[in-house]
DNA sequence: GTAGGGTTAG
């Protein structure tokens, strides 16, 4: 992976493939720069040194063959003053590592230290005439832009025209003032208008218009400054035309323009949407090795691309990179860390950074508390969830819907329903955060997940009323709640609902209704759930009357289970053959459970269900549904018996690993399967030192087998 | 939204 470094820089930068020249620019901060470590954690396979020294020697000297010179081939002159050729491949190989820099001359810049400057307005005594006028034509219909033009209330000067250009929106407004300016021919059109223009054309996201303006500037030879680059670069970022991004950002360097820090940490960031950690890396190290010092927003990338990656040690480097540049981080490089802890799986360490920054002085806002109470709530730390709520509630900390919603989220996470109720009441009576179908699906999770069914049509009756829309995870959750409670006449009148609504059904869904029929004692529920099924995924209903039909042989299941399986999203392969087990189970059909079960092991969907050692054989049946597991129990204990039957050799000890289920909402497998152990009279004991786990000794499964097995058979 | 860069929800 990290092989690529080279490479893709070079390929970034267009070096011509022709020209094998290994600039020296690429090669030099890496080695006398501290990350240098952090790099090393990074590259599992290789580090950008050793992928150079992978690359052939290169000669500095060939000339390059684009008639643009690349940024490796404007930096051309240091690398040809300071060595020859055989001087440099000389070193190239008597050093593995190719890294070489001049200790004499300093380091090239690959951006400038200089922010552009922008032009100062003049005060223009006409402003407020002028914006007024700016708002008609921004409000004005497409066919009455012409005639409202015409009542322009001053002459369109360079000033005028500016000032209207930067007030106007959407961007099709924008564009026809541009327009007609150019044809006004009243003064000659410079770069600050197509600026102007391109960032009302970002807003609306128009980004082949702003190229097309681009290339108009490069043929009528108006200049692009870091402004239109910057522009541009983002733009593309927000289309997702990264391609593009890159594309232009070459092509600046290619005429000669160098990069400030804001195109320059733009472009960072198109690398750390793309992912490419190695670049942007690179990039920030060439950056800093050219005397830069980077801001805020240039850490507030950084952190956000270790976030997405759930990198750790990215993010303990941003920590440090602040630290060693004497950089202060601000809110959003704050907000950013935080989010990034979460990520990574680090709710202690955001704890800290926490209050380090309320320490350090700044306030919280909605994305700080927004990013905290996610990670409280997923980590299950109810304590410090209550003691946030506590602060954000004393110190008069700001809320936004966002935060509500995610606060209602952490409160399903830890199974605190009262507090989730004074939050949706909070909502109710707020101006600025009413409840949203977001809110509800919170409420629907948190009394679904309660079994809280009463409560839950509450809910359901409630949105239709407010005419607030039924999504899919809502609809998931209210079905299996009203499952559960064997509401089935309910149950489909949701579905009905949800399905006028326009609601997409999914896989997961489908499982959800399949577990749901799989709890059905009642025929008449069991055929009112398939029904709705069959709706959402005909294949599946067909599949579960071919379990049910006698003569359907395994051969045909086999066949058919295959397809089913193929066609499930692989999160809900396992879950459906569990429902399958369960129904088969629930009907008496218990041949076929096993056949499921053993058609379900091998399309893999039961892995690691069987763990051996010497001393201890178990069965691992935590991610199988209650029938599924006693399915299981009963396959494993009828290998035993074959086992014990023809004498073979047992370990000391057995195990079955149920989990204890610690979520307050869980539904325990392990009474289902202590009950049937205890109905089987099997030796199956929970063990007292491993939690979760049921133990039978070999003596005592041996006598419990040979019981179990008629006299003629011993004989 | 003062010609340009960064952060919130299954």
């Amino acid at each position: 992976m990290a092989a690529s470094l080279s490479t893709a820089l070079d390929v970034h930068f267009t070096i011509p493939k022709s020209d094998t020249k290994r600039p020296i620019f690429f090669t030099s901060p890496i080695r006398h720069n501290p990350t240098k470590k952090r790099l090393a954690i990074s590259c599992t396979s290789s580090t950008s040194e050793t992928s150079s020294s992978t690359k052939p020697p290169q000669n500095i000297s060939e000339s390059p063959s684009s008639k643009n010179p690349s940024l490796s081939d404007q930096l051309k002159p240091l690398s040809a003053t300071t060595l020859s050729t055989k001087d440099h491949q000389a070193q190239l190989l008597s050093r593995p590592k190719s890294t070489w820099v001049n200790p004499t001359r300093p380091k090239r810049s690959v951006l400038s230290l200089q922010r552009q400057k922008k032009s100062l307005y003049s005060y223009n005594p006409q402003i407020r005439e002028l914006k007024l006028f700016a708002k008609k034509l921004s409000g004005s219909g497409e066919d009455e832009f012409e005639s409202v033009l015409e009542t322009i209330p001053y002459p369109p000067t360079r000033e005028n025209a500016l000032l209207i250009l930067n007030s106007l929106r959407p961007w099709q407004k924008t564009l026809l003032f541009f327009n007609w300016i150019k044809t006004q021919n009243v003064f000659p059109m410079e770069t600050i208008f197509y600026n102007v223009t391109m960032k009302s054309l970002r807003y609306g996201l128009q980004f082949d218009i702003i190229e097309e303006l681009a290339n108009e500037m490069v043929s009528d030879e108006i200049q692009l400054d870091n402004i239109t680059y910057s522009t541009i670069i983002t733009c593309a970022k927000k289309c997702s035309r990264f391609d593009k991004a890159v594309e232009w950002f070459e092509r600046m360097y290619k005429t000669g323009l160098m990069p400030d820090e804001v195109t320059y940490s733009a472009i960072l960031d198109v690398y750390a949407k793309l992912g490419k950690v190695e670049e942007v890396l690179s990039l920030y190290e060439r950056g800093v090795a050219s005397g830069w010092k980077p801001d805020p927003i240039t850490f507030s990338v950084l952190a956000k691309m270790f976030g997405e990656a759930g990198d750790y040690d990215g993010i303990r480097y941003v920590l440090q990179e602040m630290k060693s540049l004497d950089v202060q981080p601000n809110l959003v490089v704050y907000n950013t860390l935080l989010e990034a802890m979460g990520k990574a799986g680090k709710p202690g360490l955001a704890r800290s950074l926490f209050e380090e920054m309320v320490d350090s002085g700044l306030t919280p806002n909605e994305k700080t508390l927004t990013a905290l109470a996610k990670i409280y709530g997923k980590a299950r730390w109810a304590k410090d969830a209550m003691d946030l709520w506590e602060r954000m509630k004393s110190n008069n900390w700001p809320m936004d819907f966002i935060l509500y919603n995610t606060l209602l989220n952490m409160c399903a996470d830890l199974g605190l329903v009262e507090e989730a109720e004074m939050l949706f009441k909070d909502m109710k009576i707020s101006e600025k955060c009413r409840p949203d179908s977001w809110t509800f699906t919170a409420m629907l999770n948190i009394y679904g997940s309660g079994g809280n069914a009463d409560k839950s049509m509450e809910l359901f009756e409630e949105m239709s009323k407010l005419g607030i829309g039924l999504n899919i995870m809502g609809c998931t959750c209210l079905v299996q709640c009203l499952g559960k409670a064997r509401r089935i006449d309910d149950l489909v009148r949701v579905f009905n609902v949800a399905i006028d609504g326009g609601v997409k059904l999914d896989d997961r869904f489908c499982g959800c209704l399949l577990s749901v029929a799989s709890l059905c004692d009642e025929s008449e529920d069991f055929t009112k759930v398939l029904a709705c099924l069959k709706q959402a995924n005909p294949k599946l209903v067909a599949f579960v009357k071919l379990i049910e039909g006698e003569e359907t042989s395994f051969e045909t299941l086999k066949e058919e289970f295959r397809a089913v399986v193929r066609d499930a999203a692989v999160e809900t392969r396992r879950p459906f053959c569990n429902c399958l087990i369960d129904i088969c189970r629930k009907r008496d059909l218990h041949g076929r459970a096993h056949e499921l079960l053993y058609l379900g092991t091998l399309y893999g969907l039961y892995p690691d269900l069987h763990h051996k050692t010497v001393k201890e054989w178990s069965l691992d049946v935590r991610s199988l549904s209650v029938g599924a597991a006693l399915t299981a129990l009963e396959e494993w204990m009828g290998t035993l018996t074959k086992f014990v039957q023809r004498d073979e050799e047992l370990p000391e000890l057995f195990s079955a690993h149920t989990g204890s289920g610690t979520h307050k909402f869980s539904q325990g497998l392990a009474n289902s399967f202590d009950s049937h152990v205890k109905k089987l009279a099997a030796p199956f004991r929970q063990s007292e030192e491993r939690a979760g786990h049921f133990v039978a000794t070999r003596e005592d499964l041996v006598t419990w087998v040979q019981s179990r097995i008629p006299s003629s058979v011993i004989a």
